[in-house]
DNA sequence: CTTGACTCTATACTTAGGTACAGGGTTTAT
DNA sequence: ATAAACCCTGTACCTAAGTATAGAGTCAAG
């Protein structure tokens, strides 16, 4: 009723147990209550919390990025600025990223225009343009 | 006259010494000649061979990559066609990573428009998201 | 001839996000 | 009651691409 052991919630949330004690040291899940065993007895909300780590990853937040956005959440002075702020800024990272694939992407184009495929790899284009540039 | 100690090469090429002989035991450079001493030699060559791997690493091959392209090179039986191929091949790498990073700005757009910035952080309408979806 | 700059090897450390033991104790099903 | 399945801690390992350090030897200038 309520109470899971870190098996149980790590089925429940798909996530390695091991990734669970690793959040616990990284502080992103709180140390759980124990059983006399020793074992960790976790809630149902923990179920929740780890999801919105797994969210926050595929957005590309970072753990200690997530870490932040829990503590603002656990802050009630907060406003929910802060947190429209974080995601602003991600949505910059992301940007800037698509940016450099795509002068990477521009270059990697231009070189294999210029090779024909055909050829020994003596006379490659591309393997030219790499060492000169 | 032509040969190089780590360090001018390390100048002119424009890397960390410390770099140089990481490259040498990933077996992207050749081990160099060495003097009485012990003291490794390098011929001018090394510093286009440098930045042969600068420059595939700013479009974004890996040094295994890299190696293996250095290998093709070396191999006079290989055709320029192989490398084409990899080089369209690391084309498709990164359209398959822009294409993610588009969709998670995307959803981050789509999160940060629900948000009015005003309010508690309680009330966050990108917090919410993230722990149920 | 000595000081400082350079080089050598080997090993450890770094970041990020985990995963994989080893060597124990506990719980559950049969 | 015993074996399987689970849990505990602590530590080591993984990838990637290096950087840093210790402790030793070498080279060049004054």
């Amino acid at each position: 009723m309520g109470t899971l052991t870190i098996g149980q919630l790590s089925k429940k949330a798909d996530v390695n147990v091991e990734t669970i004690r690793y959040y616990e040291r990284r502080a992103l899940i709180p140390k759980p209550r124990r059983k006399e065993s020793g074992y960790r007895e976790y809630s149902e909300e923990m179920v929740q919390r780890i999801q919105f780590i797994k969210h926050a990853k595929e957005l590309g937040f970072s753990l200690k990025e997530i870490h932040e956005l829990l503590s603002l959440k656990l802050d009630p002075k907060t406003s929910c600025s802060e947190v429209k702020n974080r995601a602003e800024t991600k949505i910059a990272d992301i940007e800037e990223k698509v940016k450099t694939l795509q002068r990477m992407k521009k270059a990697l184009v231009k070189l294999t225009k210029a090779c024909s495929g055909k050829g020994p790899v003596i006379e490659c284009p591309i393997l030219e343009a790499l060492e000169r540039r």
